[in-house]
DNA sequence: CGCGAGCTTGACGTTGTTCAACTAGAGTGG
DNA sequence: CCACTCTAGTTGAACAACGTCAAGCTCGCG
């Protein structure tokens, strides 16, 4: 699958997480010898609902999908660089409620759970930035909630449009980097109801579409789907 | 609206969180002087959407429910005594994201945030169990998201009656404790269909239904029915 | 140039919501 | 104690929303 290597030096890594600051630098350093970082590729697993995590995953290139598998498979949500994949199996139950998939071409840090739950303890303020970060991620899924079990169609569309552009590529033109049918299971829909929704949107021209580049064009419109439902 | 009281002793509350016994005696005192009890009769909101939590919520007595307003209210989930309604807001964003309300006579100490919080940064293990506490929250969200965008009506309802039976009453002959409106915006549907559904699984025999007080005469259907969707 | 995966559109059947009418029971005032 | 009213529950029927099936299309790649 994919390629292996150790990291040179977490402090001056480019990739480097905000959570780090808070740690001193012996530390930092000692999560180099407990750190594994692999490259994955484009449609490549990064983990498997119902294992266990051994590490925190760290993603520090790419863009990758939570998804729950089945006939169909559910996209939780997508994870950008500069994030951590999953902190919950750092503290509770340390099985994996989800798979993640490589969206694109990823570089993940693998660290050593142990490990880092021993910096944790010694470490109060960074643990209690690590338990923020959980607890606001929790939000996320309030709102994916009520989105999905209130709005139709056109809403849940719209919806997942303005994620990809607000929270995921912060732009309003942006590639989808996904399939149709992944656009589909990350609204919740079928994926020709999703393809339907869009050629709608493009003929009233709230989008422009040019195979998988799209460019938001009215926003308010695509905003009053999403809030009327 | 409530009764208001101070606690007597957090040390000998008969209602004593299991998270307490990581904290030194002096410690625990310490919330008494922090805490105030109040009592909420049933239907009352103990907090609104949209406001700012002050405070951690630690429901001693009762059941309430946790729901997003909306032209139809969505329940999210229930708590039952012994667990905090909500620690997120403790250590993330301070905004409810949610309301929440006594579903029949209940008990709750409001223990100041900010003084939590300085207890938690000074005793680690005690912040790890919390974090842990939040951690393992998401997994129900997880489930819950992958149940109502999967599943058909009868899945729906089987899951939330199993979910009454072996998370919140822990018995398969219990009462409702909620309306037919409330059970309905609990499985995401409408409440004629939550209606008909039951009398469907009352009419094949899988439920006893007098009123409120519901039985569960045949789990392994309705297993199956939350199984298969 | 042909093949296949992903995309697109239409037609149709199923699922679920809404509307409406009716019933049962609890609470109220004469 | 009885009529009255109000709310919760129940059932049927019409309608809208959504998924599925099927057919055809496009584009990149060998």
């Amino acid at each position: 699958m994919a390629k292996i290597s150790k990291p040179q030096s977490c402090l001056q890594c480019p990739y480097k997480w905000k959570y780090l600051n808070l740690l001193k630098d012996k530390d930092i350093e000692s999560i180099q010898n407990n750190c594994t970082i692999i490259n994955f590729k484009k449609g490549e697993n990064i983990c498997k609902q119902g294992t266990d995590a051994t590490h925190a995953l760290y993603l520090a290139k790419g863009t990758v999908k939570l998804y729950i598998e089945g006939k169909k498979n559910l996209i939780l949500k997508l994870i950008k660089a500069g994030e951590y994949i999953d902190l919950q199996t750092l503290f509770g139950d340390k099985t994996y409620k989800y798979s993640v998939a490589a969206m694109n071409d990823t570089m993940v840090c693998m660290i050593n759970s142990d490990h880092l739950r021993g910096l944790a303890k010694k470490n109060p303020a960074y643990l209690f930035d690590l338990t923020k970060t959980i607890s606001d991620s929790g939000n996320y899924f309030y709102k994916k909630i009520n989105d999905i079990s209130r709005k139709q169609l056109r809403g849940r569309l719209a919806d997942t449009l303005i994620y990809l552009a607000e929270e995921i590529y912060n732009t309003q033109e942006f590639d989808l980097g996904m399939t149709r049918k992944e656009l589909a299971e990350l609204s919740s829909m079928s994926m020709e109801n999703a393809v339907r929704i869009l050629s709608e949107f493009k003929a009233d021209g709230v989008l422009e579409i040019k195979g998988k580049r799209i460019k938001i064009l009215k926003y308010d419109i695509l905003k009053k789907f999403s809030d009327l439902g």
